[in-house]
DNA sequence: AATATACCCAACCGCTGAAGT
DNA sequence: CACTTCAGCGGTTGGGTATAT
């Protein structure tokens, strides 16, 4: 393809087909930068095409719409994703899979490309490492019942030594806007699935106000499989009320971390992956089955 | 210091569904 | 109702950079 041909044969490329003639492609220039932002600025987004004919760039629609969502929108965020979006994607993923948009809904700032990166560099990663699949019962379990229960400790106690603990980690002062008091998957299980609704359970947790988020989210049929997976935000109390699922390797797991001290790592969620227990957990959830 | 490898992320592509004609 | 256009989404790629050897 003529295009895949182009791709990375320089840093200024133009389309040759008939029909993209001289269609700009590849990084963009800080003068395009300048011009997209002073147009959308003065005449608003929406109608990428013709967005693009009248800024007078030589670029796609599609092209000034992904550098504007990802790059130029006011509020934009990049890098230092933190504990709280951390624990965010993994439990949205847990529940939507790789629906970037929808999850980007619920992390103010945060574009679908960016987290669908974090998803593939960090968390595939791991799970290539753990030779197992990242979508396999094992991969998560482990997330569910080992890696999240210790962001949660991690966000806790963090807050601990900054001011008072929290309640939970899906405590309400982190959904300022989430009237109901309940946490996300609480409003999924309970059927509060209306696409209004959904916006406004936690747009808050990273502390940015809202912006492109005010999208409306289509309404959840899919969540049923995952409806237990959040009970009060204490995924080791879920998972020992729950599926039964490897109660003792969760305590086991617990009593490593403690006396191991682990507890104090960093603050990304890399330190999370690839320690003994979690291989442990992974070889307990292939036993159980064979 | 030079080279190889791994990682990150911006940008592209094809596909799909909604809206317009 | 059929067709066309367009916006948005998820998957993929490749260049730049960091790290290891």
């Amino acid at each position: 393809m003529d295009n895949q041909i182009l791709r990375g044969c320089g840093s200024s490329k133009y389309v040759s087909c008939e029909d993209a003639m001289d269609v700009r492609r590849g990084p963009w220039t800080d003068e395009e930068d300048s011009m997209l932002k002073n147009y959308v600025t003065v005449h608003g987004d929406g109608r990428w095409n013709s967005v693009a004919r009248c800024a007078g760039l030589n670029r796609t629609g599609k092209s000034c719409r992904l550098r504007w969502l990802n790059y130029l929108r006011p509020n934009v965020k990049r890098g230092n994703i933190t504990l709280q979006e951390q624990l965010l994607i993994l439990e949205l993923h847990s529940r939507w899979g790789n629906r970037w948009s929808k999850i980007a809904q619920y992390l103010p700032g945060r574009t679908d490309n960016e987290i669908k990166n974090y998803w593939r560099t960090r968390v595939q990663k791991q799970a290539k490492q753990l030779k197992c699949d990242v979508n396999s019962k094992q991969f998560r379990d482990a997330m569910r019942y080992v890696w999240m229960p210790r962001l949660m400790e991690r966000i806790r106690a963090a807050a601990e030594s900054h001011s008072g603990p929290p309640t939970s980690a899906y405590n309400t002062d982190q959904f300022p806007n989430n009237h109901t008091g309940v946490n996300p998957s609480q409003a999924q299980a309970s059927g509060s699935d209306h696409p209004v609704d959904q916006p406004h359970i936690m747009p808050g947790i990273s502390g940015a106000s809202s912006d492109s988020s005010d999208a409306q989210v289509s309404s959840i049929s899919d969540l049923t499989e995952y409806n237990d997976l959040s009970g009060g935000g204490n995924y080791l109390d879920n998972s020992q009320n729950g599926s039964g699922l490897c109660k003792q390797a969760v305590m086991d797991i617990q009593g490593f971390e403690h006396s191991n001290g682990w507890f104090g790592g960093g603050d990304t969620l890399d330190s999370l992956w690839n320690d003994e227990s979690t291989v442990w957990f992974l070889q307990q959830q292939l036993c159980d089955e064979a």
